[in-house]
RNA sequence: GGCGCCUUGGCGGAGUGGCUACGCAGCGGCCUGCAAAGCCGUUUACACCAGUUCGAUUCUGGUAGGCGCCUCCA
């Protein structure tokens, strides 16, 4: 086990996971008022292999990624779509299921929707309300930011600093400009309301995320994660309604830089989005993945065209690799040991075992994907280059950790027709008729394979 | 205006006080009947100006530019 460091966004420090306890991380999901864009499958990409990650080291690890199906956004979106709101958030979590399905990640360990989480929303309003931190004014809840010490420890701004920008003069059911909702008082055209001390109405943004993180992880877990963008207000405003209630909250936070389209963030209400379904049905999910994780998580990762034609160029490479070196599963040689060439005395630096050690080793480095990925690639260089017993088996283990590993699968022979075209295209390149074998070459291209001619013999592959 | 992050070769993107990141693309070559795959080579890469240092892309200060948040947003 590996001892595995993250940069935590509340401390700016460098935090050592414990391995002592089971690692409850809480991911922020989407609000599900349209389909998800390739920057929102961002941090489900890193969570989800963070968490693989940290198993594969023997780490006990539990994923929680919630979804939002409440909010003014899908009120908006619904009413815009003349459906009704509880429906329409229900298609919407569907296709985001069904989007981040195709990642081919798993899912996550446990994925609450805050329309089931209600009842604890109103009970931790109600402790704050109880403790005054929180009041209700016209049927709205409010938190009392100036009641809580540590507003402003995440995003390291002060409430003085804060211009809120709110519409001068407007009549405002708050306190103080920096208070923010907790619970909404019902509004005519919203179809959807629950009960509460405070009348009918419905939970308004951040509350839910405190309640669906405790009820999953308990009140004090390891790491709370999501987009940068959501440090300040959201997050802020999760540590303060949870500890201003008593309950302790994350110990340490994990943020995801932005997808940037143009060197500006990708968002939905820029407008400037490329969503995850239409990324997978034109790229295919490994170089989605690949792109993913080309980066540091961290880091802002630049998006277009000619970025996924790199990654579906990276993953060719990587396929390719294994086309020309399948892995005998009967082989006998184990990742973690050194291969028979370098029993033999060759570098133990560069066997495939110890660089699987190294590639891990950047993972565990506040899992820097791009630097693990480099180390794979030094392999497939170096394999290629001349034979590497063990390499193809290492390579695989390294891609399983970032999901990767369907690039090790064998795909299959060529249908009867294609190897018949094949087997006649070799007769004619042993007659010298290599007009012919070019024919023929290029009705398997039409038919979807294309033909790679070796010392072996020749290779069909798939272009489908 | 406040807070934070960033500026690396054509592009993406790591990293380090002195040693080829890696990938993609281009160009040249090897291999091939021709290709594909693969291999080799390839144009002084570290925004600018000072400082510290034997030595800085890597540390310090400043300048310029960019991005994010401060309002819904992964």
């Amino acid at each position: 086990m590996r001892e595995v460091r993250i940069r935590d966004t509340l401390s700016g420090e460098p935090r050592v996971v414990d391995p002592s306890e089971e690692v409850g991380i809480y991911a922020c999901g989407p609000t599900v008022y349209s389909r998800i864009h390739i920057g929102n499958a961002r941090p489900f990409v890193v969570f989800s292999l963070f968490a693989r990650f940290l198993r594969s080291e023997g780490y006990r690890a539990r994923l929680v990624v919630n979804v939002t199906d409440v909010n003014d956004k899908i009120y908006a979106a619904a009413a815009a779509a003349g459906e009704p709101s509880t429906e329409f958030a229900a298609r919407m979590t569907a296709a985001y299921l069904e989007d981040t399905d195709r990642l081919g990640l798993g899912r996550p360990d446990a994925e609450p929707l805050a329309t089931e989480t209600i009842a604890g929303i109103v009970g931790l309003i109600a402790d704050l309300v109880e403790s005054g931190h929180a009041y209700e004014s016209g049927g709205d809840v409010y938190f009392r930011v100036r009641s809580f010490e540590g507003y402003g420890k995440l995003s390291n701004r002060r409430p003085e600093d804060m211009d809120q920008g709110e519409e001068a003069g407007l009549a405002s059911l708050k306190e103080d400009a920096l208070d923010f909702a907790l619970w909404k008082a019902h509004k005519e055209a919203e179809d959807t309301s629950w009960d509460s001390p405070w009348g009918r109405g419905r939970p308004a943004w951040h509350i839910e995320c405190s309640v669906m993180a405790e009820q999953e992880l308990g009140a004090s877990f390891a790491i709370h994660g999501g987009g940068s963008d959501l440090v300040f207000p959201h997050h802020e405003n999760e540590i303060a309604q949870s500890e201003a209630a008593g309950r302790p909250f994350a110990r340490a936070w994990m943020h995801n830089g932005m997808v940037e389209s143009a060197a500006a963030k990708m968002s939905k209400s820029d407008g400037n989005i490329f969503q995850l379904s239409e990324a997978l049905d034109r790229y295919g999910r490994e170089a989605v993945v690949a792109y993913l994780i080309s980066g540091h998580y961290r880091q802002p990762l630049a998006f277009g065209p000619a970025q996924m034609q790199q990654a579906v160029a990276q993953v060719e490479r990587l396929r390719n690799f294994f086309r020309e070196h399948p892995i005998d599963e009967l082989g006998g040689w184990e990742p973690g040991e050194d291969s028979p060439s370098q029993q033999r005395g060759g570098s133990v630096e560069s066997s495939p075992g110890s660089r699987l050690e190294v590639f891990r080793d950047a993972l565990a480095d506040d899992f820097n994907t791009p630097r693990a990925m480099a180390v794979a690639f030094e392999l497939v260089g170096e394999a290629n280059r001349s034979e590497v017993p063990g390499a193809p088996e290492a390579l695989r283990e390294m891609l399983e950790l970032v999901g990767l590993e369907s690039l090790a699968l064998d795909e299959g022979g060529a249908d009867a027709e294609a190897q018949e075209l094949m087997i006649e295209r070799e007769r004619a390149r042993g007659e010298k008729d290599f007009a012919r074998a070019d024919e023929i070459r290029d009705r398997l291209a039409g038919l979807g394979w294309e033909v790679r001619d070796s010392a072996e013999g020749p290779r069909l592959v798939s272009r489908t």
